[in-house]
DNA sequence: GCGCGGAATTGGATCGTTCCAAAATCTGCC
DNA sequence: GGCAGATTTTGGAACGATCCAATTCCGCGC
């Protein structure tokens, strides 16, 4: 009937108590008397009464919200990521802000000047690629606490900033997949796909070249072929990692798309990873288990890094003035088919 | 520094005018005089000021957000849909709520209700599979503009009720498939796959059913076959299949899952898919498309789904009072290897 | 100098809840 | 019956914005 919302108000009139009775029963105070709790309680129910959150925040200066901000949702590395930031907020009783950006520095600006006029009590954002620390610290303001995920946002100083860090062991995962190639046998190893500038292929990249050297071996420049994180592109630029003699018998791929590209272009070419070459990417995705050959890659447990990111914020925002927290999430290594083949 | 936010008052007092005027110049109103709005405009930006939506939502009685509750984040057919929603929200200046079920009717409940909390403009809902519509009726109340996505809860007098409704054309997608086989001269096609009681998977062996008859032939009971949606099931059941001795010579799945499973189980009683036996999915995952063989199946675009469901929900809140909307999302076929098989 | 009309500004009440200090009610006991 | 002490209840002022009716300001013509 009514489309007015129902109010304490109403309940108060409603059974003759005062409104601010009323409020105590409603945030379950010992101090009602028990007949009276009852009395309100049937009333509330009966009026079908829904309780205001933004109001009641308003009042009490505290939010109940955490924004989420992903800079690829249909990705399913960050699709995990989300469910699982979203299971630990929700169990906490806050409710999650969505917000995506789809890789657009810009756009990522925008959508968190919106996000913050919701007054979220912290941010968990995994930025765009190019994003800017100085931009991001102007809309975010000095005191939000913020969760910066798996990417690290050019210009942030981090010693003088109060935002704490998560992401992937980068560097060790790398370094795993390539002591599990050396250990196949494999001295010529390429590094295989990703953006040089990114910081999480800079921290791959020196994993790989830090077991590398502690194999005794010095990657060639040959050895590093830089591409478009997709599969499109590494297919495409197979060819490049075959132009010096010393042509690499296997490579650690900069991700799971990396690398279903490379073997693709492997087959092109006549040469069948796993047998005649040795594969890993970075990621575990699901196609990574089913493809031909199954691939070996770096589980990295996005749902379990989302539940973790959550409860970082959800800690900070209860102590916001402990200092800032860098962590490093563990990455495991997954032996399938693609790195079957051993040198001869 | 301080940790107070900067409100109205402060800029009012900063700059020597009232809030009201304050106010006017934040909402971009042509009343106050150029000068002063410059000068609101610069102590705004002096001090650093952030609006808070949830207090002017509070006087202005509506509200900036829309509630997203989907069943499982994790899909990435769920995901790109999330996407898409959020797009649209975010463009017409909304805030995505998110909320995550899990597939489970309780959580739910539970979700759904804290959501509420929040005032949301709307709701899009992709129900949990078993969805009760009285128990989702109870909380969302009888005036918030909702919009199921995808599903039918149980117990739903649709006719009497104000929801809207959006689903992909299950019953059209099935029968293009269906008909595609038929016209490689299959004959005996199989629909394999899927809960029955789901309303998904009895819209699209309707839609099989059709097919068949309209081209004079009667689907055998033995070849419907039911399973759990995922590969592995799909997998064990494949046997099922081959018992009689009409055993079929195509299928048309009701999902990719599904289909990348009955694959699998073919070659593991080496039949070609493709070659041997024609098969078809549903939902055209981004595995489809390198699978082997590569799988036809039917593009659902869910991102596009997404964006429709938020106008939909958008225009509601608008206008309240118009009837409601079921909605039918066109599919598309996409003509794939694994279908080649022809009948000899 | 005064009145007029439009433009610009403003004080105070309001949205739905909670906080706080004070008032009302209930106990038991002399 | 009266009174201290505890237990319950309550009115009114917040929170940060907006609405509305009323007021001030200003230029201009007579």
């Amino acid at each position: 009937m009514s489309g007015r919302r129902v109010t304490v108000t109403d309940i108060a009139l409603g059974c003759g108590v005062s409104r601010a009775t009323v409020s105590l029963v409603l945030r379950g105070s010992p101090l009602p008397a028990a007949a009276t709790r009852a009395k309100v309680e049937a009333e509330l129910k009966k009026q079908g009464y829904v309780y205001n959150r933004a109001a009641a925040n308003l009042r009490q200066r505290r939010s109940s919200s955490v924004a989420l901000v992903v800079n690829d949702l249909s990705n399913p590395f960050f699709a995990d990521f989300a469910a699982g930031v979203d299971e630990t907020l929700g169990a906490a009783g806050y409710v999650t802000l969505l917000g995506s950006t789809g890789e657009s520095p810009e756009r990522q600006q925008r959508v968190l000047a919106s996000l913050m006029e919701h007054d979220p009590a912290g941010i968990i954002l995994s930025p765009a690629e190019g994003s800017d620390g100085v931009a991001l610290g102007q809309v975010l303001g000095a005191h939000l606490p913020v969760l910066v995920f798996n990417r690290e946002p050019s210009h942030v100083r981090w010693s003088a900033s109060h935002w704490d860090y998560l992401a992937l062991d980068n560097r060790r995962g790398a370094a795993l997949a390539t002591h599990h190639l050396l250990e196949r046998g494999h001295r010529r190893i390429a590094f295989f796909g990703g953006h040089a500038e990114s910081s999480s292929c800079r921290d791959r990249r020196r994993g790989y070249a830090e077991a590398m050297r502690a194999a005794g071996i010095e990657p060639e420049p040959g050895w590093l072929v830089e591409t478009t994180p997709t599969r499109l592109d590494a297919a495409a630029r197979t060819a490049s990692l075959f132009t010096s003699k010393h042509a690499p018998t296997a490579a650690v791929c900069y991700n799971d798309a990396v690398a279903l590209g490379l073997m693709l272009g492997l087959g092109a070419r006549g040469i069948t990873a796993g047998r005649d070459f040795a594969v890993t990417g970075f990621d575990d995705i699901p196609e990574a288990a089913v493809s031909t050959p199954a691939l070996t890659t770096l589980a990295t447990d996005p749902r379990a890094r989302g539940r973790q990111a959550a409860e970082r914020i959800l800690e900070r925002a209860r102590r916001p003035d402990t200092g800032a927290v860098r962590g490093v999430a563990p990455v495991r290594l997954i032996i399938r088919a693609s790195s079957e083949a051993t040198l001869t």
